[in-house]
DNA sequence: CGTATCATTGACGTCGGTCAATTCGTGTGG
DNA sequence: CCACACGAATTGACCGACGTCAATGATACG
């Protein structure tokens, strides 16, 4: 099974020099003149509509993605339809790995907007990464920080009050996405998430949610309106998130360096 | 920093190949005539009480670990002392390693019981997995099952009630420990934790924990007494818990095949 | 024994959920 | 151009799951 979007294979429309998350995805690991290397293992390109599945829950997947230009939400489903969902994919996110490979999908994959998607073998992915050490590390720096901001969640998630919950992921998702295009004008980026989806993430309901946001904008802290997301007070947001200078530091760091070459200099 | 528990270098006292946890770990991706690479690199072996801090959120640790004998909680703070365990370690878990390895240490790691780490230099780590590419592969797939679990628990704690979170959270660590220790005497094991520990993994107070082990117990589906777990009714306790086939499945894949070579024959 | 830790239980309070009504904006068809 | 439908946001009234506080046991330990 794979997403029904339709596929492009001319690569020549994107090479992967132009490629814009480059640097914020696998690929990051590779110099130059190796691009060549993952521009050939590449399948293609595919483009989905906003509000589509791009894998769900107990499918047989045969691809993987990388995130080029949209938002994607992954989620859990329990029997009865209560949703969790476990992570915002932003551009450079790479999506659809899981521990093993073989096994159906244990989350879904949805777009907020429309999406453009790098897409990969599922079935040659790990012969391939076997080849390439630089790319083998870097695809664990991935998936290690994917866990970490799960985890970082499920603290907040666990024991944070629904303010806290909420000014908590309203600042991760501003710095993942200023991160991601770091243009210093004003404080507001595009946020396509209705407040059942802030809900789902956070473990609350879009009624409680709206209830926080109020709060949130009468303390004039941040605004959310028409799917913008004005951060006004970005220390007192902080403060309230619970944002320590550690969790700063760990969300805007790219993997520049990143850490197999930073760790060889130490 | 590093752990303050002694550190043994007699490697000739516990040979890697008499390792009891030798096929839970990273170690597993290594056939038998390998085995010298992880030996000749290990630091050697730390032994802690029960009740100690290996490490603090905010350490610059310098030392990884597998955790070889005893129970250990993974925890992060807030600031006001407000306690999320975000992973129980057992045996054969790798613990120590985040995405970035020179960051300070993103959460804690606390012994439950007395414990036997396996003990790696931090420094040398990635330049030693770039060379080995299945230890590179085995890490990454342990890495992605901690960050699986870690959504799976997010789920619990966000869309399930209280004693569907507890019935979850039981039913895991049964499994767990069985994956490990698969005789057949009854379905009891050893489980050291308090229900305060509890409480913290699924974001409710000890009291509620108190509370909804009578619930389960009333109801003959699960019984603690005395540290000891003993799973009465397995199908109705997966019922209440949510635990559908492919979680089942997925909790008892200790990563044999595992997927680099399964897939291989694929 | 005195102290400490954990488990257990009851009384009560509150945060966040549920239900429902209203508004608003947008798109769509007549 | 207007009527209508639809989804999302917003708000109020009310309720219940879980937290808080506190008392009581039970067990271990020095």
């Amino acid at each position: 099974m794979h997403c029904p979007c339709p596929l492009t294979r001319n690569h020549e429309v994107n090479p992967c020099a132009n490629c814009p998350v480059r640097h914020w995805t696998i690929c990051h690991a590779l110099p130059n003149d190796e691009l060549a290397i993952l521009e050939s293992f590449k399948t293609g390109d595919r483009v989905c509509e906003a509000d589509q599945e791009i894998y769900s829950q107990g499918d047989d997947l045969d691809e993987l993605y990388t995130v080029v230009e949209g938002w994607i939400y992954l989620a859990k489903l329990l029997e009865d339809g209560r949703r969790q969902i476990s992570q915002i994919a932003l551009p450079g996110d790479f999506i659809g790995y899981q521990a093993n490979l073989v096994r159906p999908m244990d989350h879904s994959a949805h777009t907020l907007t429309p999406v453009r998607l790098c897409v990969f073998p599922r079935d040659k992915f790990l012969d391939f990464i076997r080849e390439h050490p630089e790319l083998s590390l870097r695809l664990t720096w991935m998936i290690a920080n994917y866990g970490e901001l799960g985890r970082d969640r499920l603290l907040s998630v666990g024991r944070q009050t629904a303010v806290e919950r909420v000014a908590h992921f309203l600042l991760e998702l501003y710095y993942r996405v200023r991160l991601r295009d770091p243009e210093p004008l004003g404080s507001s980026i595009k946020m396509p998430l209705t407040q059942e989806h802030i809900g789902d993430a956070l473990g609350l309901t879009s009624v409680h949610v709206n209830r926080m946001l109020r709060e949130l904008r009468e303390r004039k802290l941040v605004q959310v309106v028409d799917q913008t997301l004005t951060i006004i007070d970005p220390d007192g947001l902080a403060d309230v998130a619970g944002f320590d200078e550690d969790m700063m530091d760990r969300l805007l760091d790219g993997g520049e360096g990143f850490e197999c070459r930073s760790q060889r200099i130490e």
